[in-house]
DNA sequence: TGCCCCCTGCAG
DNA sequence: CTGCAGGGGGCA
């Protein structure tokens, strides 16, 4: 999925577009991904939109938020009059919708459209009460790690964490969510590029200055992520369908077999719990 | 803490 | 055909 910086990115775009419009109808193509009453938010009136770790918030008026989570294939993209040139869609707007993937359509009540696309159907919209967000899906939102991007994200606050997974390997360590929320394969391993850190190594032997290095990693992958408006591998697009550019800039991630952009090393790949990592085995020790 | 699984489609 | 892909829940 989107990671945070493409969720970011998203809910930027959303909120210029969808605040104070009003829900007429919500079209569900796939029941599996959408969870909740309909009728419960027909009428109602869009007052924010928010983000936590990797879900977006909308916040509707009479208590109730719509949550989503894009996992790995979500797409949310709006489709209104400002997104179009001259009638038709911008050259970089995804083709015709609903397509394919379509699993959800928000209709507003001057015609425009929220689509939520998901290939593989891991991601999912839920209608939940704005007062009980603290509870849901077993405290999922409250069991979160800290925003790596908020002020009080400090090294420190990420040593405490991390070691509550003592044998861990560092760059699975850091996605995990509950020790910082947000990062997910891409940033990770770029985080730990940055860090000069080897991403095998397991997380009780980091010393004081690689956590205070991996703690700027983080969030200088993720500023970055957001600076070139998020990753896109394959499905992500913004919420006016477009690409972001952040993978030109990535130091490691989708470049195995490349040559390190500080070193000229070739860039290794393997396999971490099930998940690809590429780095450089000069640069990161 | 590690593995399997959810699901779809693409590249090799 | 096999393996792989921005995630993470459930289980031993």
């Amino acid at each position: 999925m989107p990671e945070l910086p493409e969720v970011e990115t998203i809910r930027i775009g959303l909120s210029k577009k969808v605040l104070g419009l009003k829900i007429k109808d919500i079209t569900v193509l796939s029941p599996k991904s959408f969870q909740g009453e309909i009728k419960d938010i027909q009428g109602k009136v869009v007052r924010d939109v928010f983000r936590r770790a990797k879900v977006l918030g909308v916040t509707l008026e009479s208590d109730l938020t719509v949550l989503v989570h894009l996992k790995m294939t979500g797409q949310l993209i709006y489709q209104g009059e400002t997104n179009l040139v001259g009638g038709h869609p911008t050259k970089d707007m995804v083709g015709e919708m609903p397509n394919r993937s379509t699993r959800v359509v928000i209709t507003f009540s001057d015609d425009s459209k929220l689509f939520f696309n998901d290939q593989r159907r891991f991601g999912w919209m839920k209608v939940v009460r704005s007062n009980e967000l603290g509870i849901m899906n077993n405290g999922f939102l409250n069991k979160l790690g800290p925003e790596p991007l908020d002020e009080e994200f400090s090294w420190q606050i990420l040593k405490e964490k991390l070691l509550r997974r003592k044998t861990m390997p560092v760059k699975v360590a850091i996605m995990d969510q509950e020790i910082v929320s947000g990062v997910g394969n891409i940033y990770a391993a770029e985080a730990v590029f940055l860090a000069k850190i080897d991403p095998r190594k397991k997380v009780k032997d980091l010393t004081d200055q690689e956590v205070k290095r991996l703690h700027q990693g983080i969030i200088k992958s993720l500023q970055d992520g957001i600076r070139y408006g998020g990753s896109s591998r394959e499905h992500y697009v913004n919420a006016e369908g477009q690409k972001g550019d952040f993978l030109d800039y990535a130091f490691v991630y989708g470049r195995e077999g490349k040559e390190c952009k500080l070193c000229q090393t070739k860039l290794l790949k393997i396999k971490q719990s099930g998940r690809g990592t590429v780095f450089c085995p000069l640069c990161q020790k």
